[in-house]
Formats: structure tokens, C-alpha cells, sequence
RNA sequence: AGAGAGUUGGGUGAGUGGCUUAAACCAGCAGUUUGCUAAACUGUCGUACGUGUCAAAGCGUACCGGGGGUUCGAAUCCCCCACUCUCUACCA
């Protein structure tokens, strides 16, 4: 959530960003939100003068009660109950201009970053950088993913369908063990970065969802206990970034670097089509995620750090890929600077996101009330950031597909100790 | 899940309607003293919003788990909800 203070410092930046993101009205927005924000102030004000009035009468009612001038202060009562009936009516307005304001930042996504390419779809995004050769595969017949499981039955869709349904799939044997390779080989590397690591709920409240930015408007996303009132997580930065909400952390504590695996459920009302076989769209999958919690002065560096460690993973385990900046139509909305990372897929001679590695400034810490003191005493909110380091389904579907011969599929050399095994055959 | 007891500042914890401007202690911060450390002493020490200002100080309002109510006045009384502890039940 935008800070109104922020808009008002910062109004033209503030325009041009939301125009990158072709919010058309952003200026009308904007404006609005002042406008909003100014009306509340004057309410407040009246308000608290005519609650300061009511608060020195009581006193003094106290007073005359106990000195026995009751009829005295019979009389000064009939004015409390005047100031009543006004305070009353100017919370409501007051209450009224809040919410309205609320709801109004709550539609306004992140400024981006001036690095941030224009544009209006995933067309627009700008390549940073490529790594590694496309592989050139020494087979008869090269094979999409969703062939080499069944060849090989490491990964069961149907069974998938018959336990829970589409998205689900059942991993068997090796392909369970290279989840669990991949997961361990992940956290490990972080762990050797210097992350903490964190195994959080996978159930979160409502306060939760606000506090990262899923609720309001993304609850179809997610899905809903309605019993408890619990989500499943779509990903681990809600309940570890929600660690950190509504608290104050000391300076020199900053950066914080966590980590977490996760299983991450997400509904996708609506999103199956031609691109999403296999492993390529699921309900339920796993990922390790970094989250880093950062001074406002650092946390572009970070980013970079944070980009770098996830090349170095798709590195170690030799898969070619790309970074994108993403442009203004295609970033998310609680984004800043986004850089996606993109391995290449070769059967299916497709790039498949692996990693959406993020900074959000100020705008989730703003909802969370996640601040820090400085040196001067002064309360500022810190900046958050996170990254997918790495999410499973994708990177399982570049190594089959990347690493089939004819004997088998060859594992990457730094799973194996992980993996225990060296092929799959 | 049933019964009972609780939830107060960074921590411990007092406070049953106006003497609370939330006591006291501990921790923290600044200073004094001191060969150093420690101790002692003095002061300071919550958050949000508003106001004020170049910035601040200051001032105002709200906040004692969350929400609502009674009252001129609520940490205190009433209602709803959440959570914690104890016992019982259940369970890995």
C-alpha cells in the first residue's frame, strides 16, 4: 500500500510510475487520495478539540461531585451530552473518509522502479542477460516431460485426479526422491549464503493475506478453510514475510535473510490451457523461497544479491537460462523491480518461469507496519524483498527434458549425492 | 471438545468507576562518580494520528488482547470474539 505521505512529497514520480503501469487516471487517483486524506485530518482535528473540551468538563465533574456541588454538575452535563452526539457524528465521517481512503490505496499498485521498462504485456519485458547454450539432445525422438514421466513412471497425474483431482500430481520412486534431492540441495545452498532458515505454517490468517498483499481482490487464489478461516498459502513469503508484521526490529539487525521450503497451493481458477501440461501449472507444488528484509538505502542491492544467488543455482545445476526485467503491464502488483528467471525448456523448446525474484520497497512493510529505528530515533518502514530459489515443477521438467539420452536421463552432477542415484532408467 | 482461570508498556507486575498523567522493579539509553570493570546516584525511556516547525521541542486525541455497549467519566462494569494456562476428554 502506497503511503499518502509519499504520494503527496512525490506526486509527479508518483503519476509517471502508475502511468508505466497504464493506469490511465493515475493522476485523478492519486489526487483523490489526498483529497481523502485531507478531509480526514480537518474531521480528525474537530474532533479531538471537541473531545479535549468533553474530557476537561468530566474532570471537573469529578471535582464538584466530590465537593458535594451535584447540582452544579448536573448543569455541566448537558454540554458532555452536545459534544457527545457531535463527536459521534464526526467519528462516523470520519470512520467513513478512512475506509474510503483504505480502499482507494488499496487499488493503487507499487510505483515502479525507473529501471522499469515500459510496456503492456510479457512481450515488453527486456532481457537482461542469457546464460548457457540451448542443448542440443542425443536422442531419436526427444520427448516433453509429461512422456518422460510416464516412460519412466516417476510422476502420476491420474492417480493425482483420483486422490484430489487435476493439478495433484502423485511422484513416485525417483521422481519422489529428486523432490526431495531438489528441496534439500536448495536449502543447503542458502543455508552455506548465510539465510536462516525458517519452516513456517502453511495455513495463515486473514491478517496475513492483507499483510502481503493477497487480500483483498486475489481471495479466489488462494485456497479457503472455511471452517477455521484459514488460506493455504500460495507461496512461503506470506507466513515468513508476516513474521515480521506489526513489529519493530533494530537496525543493526538489518538485513534479515530467511529462507523456507514450503508446499505452495494455488487455486488458478481459470488459467488451464495449451501451455499448462505436465508440470508446467499445478495446485500444489513445492518451492524454497528467500526472503530478505532490508534498510530502505540497501535493498537494491539486495536485489542483486538475491538475483545472483538464484543464477548460481540454475548454474550448479547446469540449466540454461534468462533473466527478464519485467515491464510495467506484466510486473505484480505489490512490485517495485521484478526479475524473472527463465530456463529453457528443450523438448518443449519453451522458457519456463523458475523464478520471480522481487523488491517491494516500502509497499508490503507500509500494510505490515514492519519499520525499524535509525540512528536518529526516527521510524521508518524497512523494505522487503523476496525470491523463488527455486520453485520444483519447472526445473524437474528442464532436467528431464535437457538431460535425456537414450539410456536414461542423466541427473545433474550436484544432485547426486542428494539423489543417491545417477540416472533414471 | 467440556469446565475453570487468565491476557496491562521491551520483561516481571500493581491497579474493582474520578487521587492513574498506568505504580513499582528489571532491562535499555544519557549523564555524574571512578585507575579499568562493576556498583551507586541522577535523569530519560511506548505506539499511532493530528497540530506545530526548515527541523525539533511542545501541545491535543486515541490505545491496558480485538470489537461493541453502559456512564458526565472505563484498564476497572456488561456483551461478543480471539488467544494463553490448568484439569478432563481425545490424539501423533
Amino acid at each position: 500500500m502506497l503511503q499518502v505521505s509519499f504520494i503527496r512529497e512525490n506526486f509527479d514520480q508518483a503519476v509517471l510510475g502508475l502511468r508505466k503501469r497504464n493506469l490511465n487516471d493515475a493522476e485523478a487517483l492519486l489526487k483523490q487520495a489526498i483529497e481523502l486524506d485531507d478531509d480526514r485530518k480537518s474531521i480528525q482535528l474537530q474532533r479531538d478539540q471537541l473531545q479535549a473540551e468533553s474530557n476537561s468538563i468530566s474532570k471537573s465533574i469529578g471535582q464538584l461531585m466530590k465537593s458535594g456541588q451535584i447540582a452544579e454538575a448536573e448543569k455541566v452535563k448537558s454540554r458532555t451530552s452536545e459534544i457527545k452526539l457531535q463527536v459521534k457524528e464526526l467519528e462516523v465521517s470520519y470512520t467513513e473518509k478512512e475506509l474510503q481512503l483504505t480502499q482507494l490505496l488499496y487499488t493503487l499498485p507499487n510505483i515502479p522502479h525507473e529501471s522499469v521498462p515500459a510496456g503492456k504485456s510479457a512481450d515488453d519485458n527486456e532481457i537482461v542477460l542469457s546464460h548457457g547454450a540451448i542443448p542440443v539432445l542425443n536422442v531419436d525422438e526427444k520427448l516433453a516431460h509429461w512422456d518422460l514421466i510416464k516412460k519412466y513412471d516417476i510422476i502420476d497425474f491420474e492417480l493425482g485426479v483420483k486422490i484430489s483431482g487435476a493439478g495433484f500430481p502423485v511422484y513416485k520412486g525417483k521422481g519422489a526422491r529428486l523432490q526431495r534431492a531438489l528441496i534439500n540441495f536448495f536449502l543447503d545452498e542458502a543455508l552455506q549464503a548465510g539465510y536462516v532458515e525458517i519452516q513456517p505454517p502453511i495455513l495463515v490468517n486473514e491478517d496475513s493475506g492483507y499483510g502481503t498483499g493477497q487480500l483483498p481482490d486475489k481471495e479466489g487464489q488462494m485456497y479457503f478453510a472455511t471452517e477455521d478461516n484459514l488460506y493455504l498459502i500460495p507461496t512461503a513469503e506470506v507466513p515468513i514475510t508476516n513474521i515480521y508484521r506489526n513489529e519493530i526490529v533494530q537496525e543493526e539487525q538489518l538485513p534479515i535473510r530467511n529462507v523456507g521450503y514450503t508446499p505452495c497451493f494455488r487455486r488458478e481458477a481459470g488459467s488451464w490451457g495449451a501451455h499448462v501440461r505436465g508440470l508446467n501449472r499445478l495446485h500444489q507444488f513445492d518451492k524454497v523461497e528467500i526472503v530478505h528484509i532490508s534498510h530502505p538505502d540497501k535493498s537494491y542491492e539486495a536485489l542483486e544479491e538475491m538475483s545472483a544467488y538464484v543464477q548460481g543455482l540454475l548454474k550448479k545445476l547446469g540449466l540454461p537460462y534468462r533473466v527478464l526485467r519485467l515491464c510495467g503491464g506484466d510486473m505484480g502488483f505489490t512490485s517495485a523491480l521484478t526479475y524473472d528467471m527463465e530456463v529453457f525448456s528443450a523438448a518443449q523448446e519453451r522458457w519456463l518461469e523458475v523464478s520471480s525474484v522481487s523488491n517491494f520497497e516500502a509497499f508490503q512493510a507500509n500494510r505490515l507496519k514492519l519499520r525499524f529505528r535509525d540512528e536518529s530515533k526516527k521510524m521508518n518502514l524497512a523494505h522487503t524483498l523476496n525470491g523463488s530459489a527455486l520453485a520444483l515443477p519447472r526445473i524437474v521438467a528442464a532436467i528431464l527434458e535437457n538431460n535425456q539420452q537414450a539410456a536414461g536421463i542423466k541427473m545433474p552432477e550436484v544432485l547426486v549425492p542428494y539423489l543417491g542415484f545417477e540416472w533414471i532408467q
